[in-house]
DNA sequence: AATTGTAACAACCGCCGACCT
DNA sequence: TAGGTCGGCGGTTGTTACAAT
């Protein structure tokens, strides 16, 4: 233990960063990579802590940041990721592209809480903040969710580290391959052809989902079952097909949020008033009493959020 | 025009887990 | 295996811009 603060150099710089701090930055980066953050700022002739300037780099430097106004696409995804997985940002940034956790987490500190408050819905546990918390029915309910959260932030780790993973793979291969040719480590801002770039991309992804299929196909998804069979925490029956039934499912969790409101899948649409797909099994309209209870609740409750969301813009008056 | 209040967001702080020696 | 280093995460604070008085 005993770990040395990072800034405890006295001398180091605090507070905003200037446009030369980041030109200083984006230029070490391009043309050496970050390397080892501590190390990065006596050689990028920066007065900052390594600690600075990672994050000044992931947070606004990177050059594949979204910036500016969330879409209402964007809003629906983190309230509805907010209720299952909680204040865990950097794993709802992996379903928004282009978005950081830490804009997400301050959008949804100045915004979407507020909003949420408004309207009288508490933003922690995402209930009409009238409703009784002893309802049995609720009780029920908000287990299942939370089962369902301890399911799918394992899986959310596990995905977001595969491409983080994947990230650093391409990343020191087109180093490798810049050292030759002398190019921007940046594919979007390189002289290298668009396709390139898209290819890069389209590796990642791939590359990805294929050491994804891995883990569900190999250990980790049997590691979950494992858990599940034999874990103190009980998963109910249903719980455990609903689970199998996400695990098997050829869309994941993030499909379905993220292409419920563009691809007819009904699955967890609010707008659709479908049936959740984790309710009905395969979707044959299956599934026990305590199963439909909870798709119907829950179907409700995601209609109440998202209608008063929708009907309340943040260019409302209201706000 | 000056002051005060508030919203928005950038940045910092402290903790934690993974990794390395 | 203990201790140190590093990067990541989430909570919080600081700063800035703008509106209201």
């Amino acid at each position: 233990m005993g770990r040395s603060p990072c800034c405890e150099k006295v001398g180091l710089k605090k507070g905003p960063w200037t446009p030369e701090e980041d030109q200083k930055l984006l230029s070490y980066i391009e043309e050496h990579g970050h390397g080892s953050w501590r190390a990065l700022p006596t050689k990028a002739g920066l007065e900052r802590c390594g600690k600075s300037c990672r994050l000044r780099w992931t947070n606004y430097l990177r050059p594949d940041i979204k910036r500016g106004k969330f879409t209402l696409q964007e809003e629906q995804t983190i309230i509805q990721l907010h209720a299952l997985l909680g204040n865990r940002w950097s794993s709802i940034a992996t379903h928004l592209p282009k978005r950081t956790d830490n804009e997400i987490k301050n959008y949804w500190n100045t915004h979407l809480k507020k909003r949420l408050t408004k309207l009288g819905i508490d933003p922690v546990t995402h209930k009409p903040k009238n409703e009784t918390l002893s309802s049995e029915n609720h009780s029920k309910n908000a287990a299942n969710l939370s089962h369902m959260a301890q399911w799918e932030s394992a899986r959310l780790e596990a995905e977001a580290r595969l491409v983080r993973e994947s990230k650093l793979r391409s990343q020191y291969s087109l180093q490798q391959h810049q050292l030759g040719s002398n190019n921007s480590v940046f594919p979007s801002q390189s002289s290298s052809s668009a396709s390139s770039s898209s290819n890069q991309v389209l590796n990642i992804k791939e590359e990805g989902e294929k050491e994804w299929k891995g883990y569900e196909d190999s250990t980790h998804l049997l590691e979950f079952k494992d858990l599940m069979e034999n874990s103190s925490m009980a998963f109910s029956p249903t719980l455990q097909h609903e689970m199998t039934m996400i695990s098997v499912a050829e869309e994941g969790f993030t499909n379905l949020l993220l292409d419920n409101s563009n691809s007819g899948d009904p699955s967890l649409s609010p707008e659709s008033g479908g049936e959740c797909i984790t309710c009905d099994g395969s979707g044959s309209g299956g599934g026990n009493g305590g199963g439909s209870d909870f798709c119907e609740d829950n179907k409700n409750y995601w209609n109440n959020i998202l209608n008063l969301v929708n009907s309340t813009p943040s260019d409302s008056p209201m706000f």
